[in-house]
DNA sequence: TAACTGTACTAATAAGATTAGTACAGTTAG
DNA sequence: CTAACTGTACTAATCTTATTAGTACAGTTA
């Protein structure tokens, strides 16, 4: 199933997230089925626990896979939807813009003010 | 002029920039005007030459700065313009971001989280 | 020519991100 | 209750990248 690229440069847990990310959108994996568990994971591609651990925890926190203490993580009721709308580009290019600010010395505050008042108004065009 | 503290973490090559920004937004430095010359800052400041050159080439390529071979560098026609420019960028850079991430349905908490993330990084006292 | 200017290049070091080792605590199911 | 599972905490090793230093060089100025 899962198909890690050890000379691909692309750090394990994210190569983890996006294969999990795209069985989810491709059906192999539907919504309420439970994921390998953590372990099974690890082995079966030669890897620490943890590593896996970290990439289910990181779909955990966006909402895409839940966990149910003692059974395991299984896909969530909107996985799809939380995939499509958190398209990895915006992410990154919010953290290469933010991290450019912070070396140029802006202040964290000012950055979250920005974002609140963008958040506060209605549609607007560019 | 320069005060360099090495205990905050940021890099002295970027503190050399900032201040340097700064000394020119204030009029401690003016258009035309020589900055210290690459080797006598690294003695007063006790830093290698190419810590100071690689600042003052950052800020020469950005225009704020200009070489003048075999003279020095001194502070461009334009270079109050173009570090207000520079920072006016960097925030509509953001704004571009945030809006089509808001437009995606992403959480306000999930951006504040993602910037709170950077600015935690490397970062004891500040 | 002497005293300056910046620069090239490599190596040392520091800092950060990623993964592993290992042990633990909780849940489930027989 | 126990055995077999689940995820997790914590530290250390490792790998990668960013930053700084050592040193020698080439050009310009006066």
């Amino acid at each position: 199933m899962y198909q890690i690229d050890l000379s691909s440069g692309k750090p394990i847990y994210s190569q983890i997230i996006e294969q999990t990310e795209s069985f989810i959108l491709s059906g192999v994996l539907n919504k309420g089925e439970k994921l390998c568990s953590v372990r099974s994971l690890s082995i079966s591609i030669s890897v620490n626990p943890n590593t896996v651990a970290r990439a289910y925890n990181e779909l955990c926190l966006k909402g895409i896979i839940v966990s149910m203490a003692g059974k395991g993580f299984f896909v969530s009721e909107n996985a799809k939807e939380i995939i499509m709308k958190n398209s990895y580009e915006l992410f990154d290019s919010l953290r290469q813009t933010v991290k450019k600010m912070k070396k140029t010395g802006i202040k964290k505050e000012e950055i979250l003010k920005e974002v609140e008042k963008i958040y506060l108004r209605g549609e607007e065009n560019d």
